[in-house]
Parts: structure tokens; sequence; C-alpha cells
DNA sequence: TGGTAATATTAAGTTCGCTTAACTAATTAG
DNA sequence: CTAATTAGTTAAGCGAACTTAATATTACCA
């Protein structure tokens, strides 16, 4: 018998066990580079986000003023670990992207989480990986319809 | 068929529906409560880590010098939300732990959560339940053996 | 027992994050 | 075409975070 909390007392665990390794690699990875988890996590954003964010949108997503915004940009430009050119539409407004050398940063994050994940199958069977990989399906497939949660397939 | 590739990714995708949630769950409640990232943190690793932690492993938790240390606790102590007492083994020592008032912010985080989670469950079939909590066991477990990361029952 | 190490706090000073305000340049509206 | 708006940058300044150094108290050791 499975009640509901006994189900989410599981779920519970499993994300402890997830965000505990996540947070730790990721201010691992703050410490060795240098970076402040706002830089860090900005990096993540606009890598997620695909291509040009603009000053606005980086003051908006770290909920700071443009003037802000900018400074952190500038800063992070002379690093080189971003880049800013011209919006060609809208002569005024910055496209921000991520130089290689931040591109490379983005990677070692995303790198030591799929490395802990891959280690983490390593152990398991085939049988418990089909097993395993239909109910998570099932379940980001259920938080997804939930609230319109954007999963994307991004490579 | 389930590859070690196609499997990392569905492990993935859920790591990134849960974090999201977890991160802006716990964003919300730092700017309601006026409390910063590592101050609501702490919380969380006294909360976890049971009874009193010292300055000292406040300090290291945190990254931070033994000064510096002192002087959040003094402040939250102020605010009512730490309590500060002589550890009677080593009298130079200070015992740290949540108030009731602390103990609340830790559980705004634990409910935000869990009530997610429970929002989740709400939308799935007792017969889903009873497969995804066999899955979450199993990976629970694997990630347990693979560095004995410490579950504990707690409550 | 006397000296050294450990724990915590306080003081003083530095750095950094962040905001507001003023300014420049490009765009849009009337 | 002028006026108002919008995007971004720069300057000035406040306050918080953090560090080092000094101090007090307690524990350990030889």
């Amino acid at each position: 018998m499975t009640t509901a909390v006994q189900f989410s007392r599981v779920l519970r665990q499993w994300g402890r066990v997830m965000i505990h390794h996540s947070r730790r690699d990721f201010m691992q990875i703050m410490r060795e580079s240098g970076l402040s988890m706002p830089q860090l996590s900005l990096f993540m954003r606009i890598h997620h986000h695909g291509c040009g964010c603009n000053v606005s949108d980086v003051a908006a997503q770290l909920g700071v003023s443009n003037a802000r915004a900018s400074q952190m940009i500038e800063r992070l430009v002379r690093q080189g670990l971003l880049e800013r050119s011209e919006d060609p539409d809208d002569r005024r407004a910055k496209r921000i992207t991520l130089t290689h050398a931040g591109e490379a940063q983005v990677q070692r994050v995303v790198r030591s989480r799929q490395q802990w994940l891959e280690e983490l199958t390593s152990t398991l069977t085939e049988a418990q990986r089909a097993q395993i990989s239909d109910a998570l399906v099932l379940l980001t497939e259920a938080a997804s319809e939930m609230e319109g949660f954007q999963l994307g397939d991004r490579k």
C-alpha cells in the first residue's frame, strides 16, 4: 500500500539528495571559478535562454536595478566571460551573450551534474533503469501539466 | 530500450523541474521573511543537523571567518530567531539552536516544498504512485550507497 | 602548575553590492 | 520636427558583508 503521505515522503527524500548534490557542485564551481552565485546563475540563465538577453532582461532576472546590471555586465565583459554587442533592430539596446570562456563555465556546471547522474546510472541494472525512467517521465509530465513548466528538449 | 544516455536525460529533466521549484520557493520565502540566502540556508542546516552547532561549525558551513559567524549569529539572536547557550561540556563554546520563531521560518520552506509535491501527488493514480515510489526508493538507495549520503528519517 | 591552544566576541577598517540621480543616445508619438 | 520615452552607462554615496587584530575566557598538556 502506498499512501499519499508515504509517497510524498519518498519524493521529498529523492529531492533532498538531488538538491544537496546540485548545490554542493554549484558552490564548488563558484569557488573554483571565482564567480559569485548571481553571476553563475546569470550564466546558466543566458545559456538556457538561448540567445541575446539585453541589459534590462538581466536586471529583471536578477531582481536588480538596470544600473547594477550594467555594472555587473561591464565587469564580466572585461573578464572576457560575456560579450556585449549592439542590437541591430534597436541601436539603444545591447545583446548580452556568453563568450567561449563564459560558456565553458556553464559547461562545468552542466557536466558536474551529468557526471554524478551517470555514475548513479552505472550502478543500476538495465531493468531498474527502465522502471525508473518510466516513473520519472510520469512525474515530469505531471509536473509539466500542473503548471505549464517549460520542458524543452534543448540539445 | 533504455540506454544509459536516455536514462540520464530523464533524470536530468526531473532534476531540472525540482530544482527550479525549490529555488523559486526558497527565494520567495527569503524575500517575504527578509532573510538573506546564507541566513536561510544556515537555518536549514541547523534544522537538519539536529541539535547544537557551535560558532565555529557555523563559520565552516558558511565558508566564513569565525568573527563573521559570531556577528551574524549575534544579529539573528537579537531578532529572536536563534538562541545561544553555553555548552555544558566545554564552557568556551556556545550551542546555537533555532528558537520557535526560527524554526517557523524553516517550516515555511519545508511546507512549501511539501505542498508542491502533494499537489503533484494528487494528480496521479494509486498505481502510478506505487510505481514511482518504488523507482525513487531504488534511486535514493543507489545514491546513498554511492557515497554514504546521510538519509536519516527525521520525523 | 604554567604555558599553549581553542572558542568566542569586539573593534576597526576595507571592500563590495546596490540604489538614486544625472546624463547620452536612439526611438516613438503628436 | 519637436517632445516625450526608452535603453544603457556613469557617478556618488550608503550600508552590509567580511577580514584581521586584539581581548577574554576556558581547556588541555607536559
